[in-house]
DNA sequence: TTCCAGCTTAAGCTTGTCTTATGCTCGACC
DNA sequence: GGTCGAGCATAAGACAAGCTTAAGCTGGAA
């Protein structure tokens, strides 16, 4: 019988491309994967992945096997979610990502929400970039996260991964009527490898010219401190612009985001998961969204 | 992560009742079942057995992770059969259970072609009657089987086999006119315990009458020659009585019998399953069936 | 009450799996 | 083009998981 923790190892493989990424994924050492997927070579009796280079790819065969993966690996997370079910109400720790900017606006009163129905639940939160997210997930590190999604960057689609959309809000920018306008201003962005980060580089591109960036910050609040002290410009969600510093002009872009709550597929029906997903959903009004 | 060799253990003891039983066809000890299955309500954090008795049953929750249990296996045989695809054509063992009649009749024709058409196959036949054939499919002894199944008798069900037929054939009666004519006749019947006794039984039943069972004969050409003798009647399938013995004459009933090819859910496309069954369509028209 | 079937637990051994250590190969970089 | 490092594979050893044997417990039938 095919065993689907080797499974799980050559779906990992399949998305990181290298054993030791995947070894580095679920904390094991290079040696134990690459024992454990020649094992898997073996017992399946055909090639799956072949050497290319340093590093490895898999074979048509290996593909193959990993869409099988994802469909068994999908089965059994909804086995171990109708446990918890049986198990009774949402109960025990949940482990919850969030993007910095929701944390701070949506969990708190999420939070108090879930605790407050389930008093079981002990929620375990982690900031973490929604480009990171999936990962996390996959590699059981998280149950549930909030991520987000902008309009001109493709959400990361994984065969694994559900997401359930809780909200949009618009974009504004700092100090100029339009992107365009902006052309020759300093820039403050996101970190580089942040989903915000590419958003804004987008934006720019969309208007016609790349950005002068000048200033790397995530926190919003700080990046509205350099606007107003006249650093440069940014783009910044509705939600991180609730009370901006005096002096920062903001305008409304045609440009938005969704939030969304993503977790494992098949996972889905988990009673914490739900629970955590619904007072997620119950936050949302108390939004500042206009 | 669940694990599947232990969902294995519980869906069978959903099947046979007793942890023995359950043992005897894994071909482990008791003890090894027991500890597997204690393993696994620890990890489900559930009750999922309880003691009834002497013997023990299945929990609610138990019953739920069995369904579960079912999905899961089946993918994992998806995932078996989708490499023995990639591995290429049909080759290698394959296990064919068989009741005598279809070992008889089906299986010399549909073996030479299986073969001829496929020279890495080495079919192995096993004789077995149909009501055993899910549990060896289960068990991993067979992987695909012949069985039939009788007006009257209402077919084996079960979530983790799936069934293709092949044909269907009228019943005979020797010596009578009718079943209803055969009421003080001295019967002859298959073993207890196989479908065609339980079909001769409820063929009786249904003309309102309890058969005198007196001889118990499994082969259809003995059942015939007992006829012969004088010895009793019985109820027999067009391809057993292709050639009756002189004297016999067979009168044919409004009662018939369906064959059907069965393997494990899920393993319907792996390429010796496919050509086995290709093979038995086959050699259906060179049946003898009018 | 006795007996036996059935389940569980304990102890020991085998097997599998992970880590450490080592060697190999390919590609980058000077 | 030689050197270096990243990445993978293999060997050997430690540890855990799983199976068997052995023994004990419980409930139903005789």
């Amino acid at each position: 019988m095919l065993d689907p923790r080797k499974l799980h190892l050559l779906r990992e493989l399949a998305r990181r491309g290298t054993i030791a990424a995947v070894a580095e994924a679920v904390t094991f050492t290079p040696s134990a994967v690459s024992q454990q997927l020649s094992a898997l070579e073996r017992e399946a009796g055909v090639r799956l992945l072949e050497r290319t280079g340093r590093t490895v790819s898999l074979t048509p065969a290996g593909h193959l096997l990993v869409e099988h993966a994802h469909t068994v690996l999908e089965q059994l997370e909804r086995a171990s979610a109708a446990l918890a079910a049986a198990r009774g109400g949402p109960s025990g720790p949940i482990r919850i990502g969030a993007f910095p900017t929701a944390a701070r606006v949506l969990l708190p009163p999420a939070l108090a929400g879930l605790t407050g129905a389930h008093p079981g639940l002990v929620p375990m939160v982690s900031e973490i970039d929604p480009a990171d997210v999936s990962a996390a997930l996959r590699a059981g590190e998280l149950d549930v996260a909030l991520v987000h999604e902008y309009d001109f960057v493709p959400p990361v689609t994984d065969a694994s991964i559900e997401t359930e959309p809780l909200f949009a809000e618009a974009m504004y920018l700092t100090g100029r009527p339009s992107v365009a306008a902006a052309r020759d201003d300093a820039w403050i962005t996101n970190k580089p490898g942040t989903l915000c980060h590419t958003m804004a580089i987008r934006a720019c591109q969309a208007a016609g010219f790349e950005p002068d960036v000048r200033h790397h910050v995530d926190d919003f609040d700080t990046v509205l401190a350099f606007a107003a002290a006249g650093q440069g410009v940014a783009i910044v969600p509705r939600l991180a612009a609730t009370a901006p510093p005096p002096g920062v002009t903001l305008t409304r872009l045609p440009l938005g985001r969704r939030t969304l709550a993503a977790f494992r597929r098949g996972n889905g029906e988990h009673p914490a998961i739900r629970a955590a997903v619904t007072a997620f959903r119950d936050a949302v009004p108390r939004l500042p969204l206009r």
